[in-house]
DNA sequence: GCTTCTAACTTGACATTGTCAAGACTGCTG
DNA sequence: CAGCAGTCTTGACAATGTCAAGTTAGAAGC
């Protein structure tokens, strides 16, 4: 089934390929022809799936969203507990970490792709049910809280990621993740403390 | 002193380039031979001053982790409060683009290079300063209360440059980080929270 | 003032890359 | 069985990073 002509299933070969080689040397250093030797097929074969190079790309982060979207979705109905959510966001970092690369890297990708934007949003959708804000409003035209816990629980990530946290961290992320996430609060909070 | 055979000042000229093309097209795009076109000249005279590609993106971030650690002393000894730090973090983010942009790529840069690191741990240690964390200890082997503000503040950073916001918050970045940060805390809180 | 030396920069070359145009193969539809 | 449309290959091209060798300029030594 791999040497015929016809290879059978090629798109899902390569996205499989691009992710292995996003393993090992990051999004930026892809290479379409080290992919498609990968997956036994002629270099031009790719651009015949996906146009160019962003598009394979756009691809991976696409399918990145859906099985994001789906972690997420599952920490929720699981325990209701927003912690737990946040949890699986780092989690699903360092268990695929060639998505989570390629998701969060908008100058690589086609952002107008629609599989792209509709996976994207459906993360975006899993995200907000399992911020644990209680209510919507109190801000104008944004939801601080919910952004707060966004913020913590990405920035965490990308910085656990990029290297710069302290080896007690790497040794247990999630165990870290939980014990800094207890620094956030989401009951109400008047607009102007007063000084 | 442009057009002269020994430019003068190649390296600061190289670099300038350089963070215009980031500027322009984001790191992982930068094109050595663009730069020195920039530059006004051959394409090989980068490497006789960085030696590679990531040699020169490795001075543009060092030089950018050094203003970030100025701007951040800056905020912290102007009010004293964290809040503004933050603040600072964010607008370097916004008006430093090209430079935050590369900081935080560790694949793309030599991460041994000493003046990297130097500059790195010059950031790392006015942030430290300026988190607005009361204690150090608390946490065995890190402290839970800065990495979150950290977390936070670099999370939403990242996810405003991303443009993964609403356009309320990207109206006023720092007004809305100022909103999101208030839903921080470091009170002590006890370690195993009863349930 | 002349040579010499060394750092700064250029020139030329090479392998690798993304992309495009043209062609070849395959399996389905009529 | 003939055509056809989609799938993949082949060949080519310009652009890129990197290396080796050569050239220039300014400082050091006499």
């Amino acid at each position: 089934m791999t040497d015929r002509y016809h290879h059978g299933d090629l798109r899902r070969a390569l996205i499989d390929a691009a992710v292995e080689a996003v393993g090992e040397a990051g999004p930026s250093a892809l290479s379409l022809r080290a992919v498609a030797k990968r997956a036994g097929v002629s270099h031009a074969a790719p651009a015949h799936h996906f146009g160019d190079k962003a598009g394979l790309l756009t691809a991976v982060a696409a399918e990145g969203f859906d099985r994001f979207a789906d972690a997420l979705d599952l920490a929720w109905k699981d325990t209701g507990d927003f912690i737990d959510v946040g949890a699986a966001y780092v989690r699903f970092a360092i268990d695929h970490r060639p998505y989570f690369e390629t998701m969060f890297r908008p100058e690589l990708l086609h952002g107008d792709d629609p599989e792209l934007r509709r996976a994207s949003d459906r993360a975006a959708a899993a995200l907000h049910r399992g911020s644990g804000v209680p209510e919507p409003g109190e801000s104008p035209g944004f939801n601080a809280g919910a952004l707060a816990s966004w913020s913590l629980v990405h920035g965490f990530a990308e910085l656990l990621m990029a290297g710069n946290f302290p080896p007690a961290v790497r040794a247990d992320p999630e165990a870290a993740l939980r014990e800094v996430a207890r620094h956030l609060r989401f009951d109400r909070t008047p607009k102007h403390p007063e000084p």
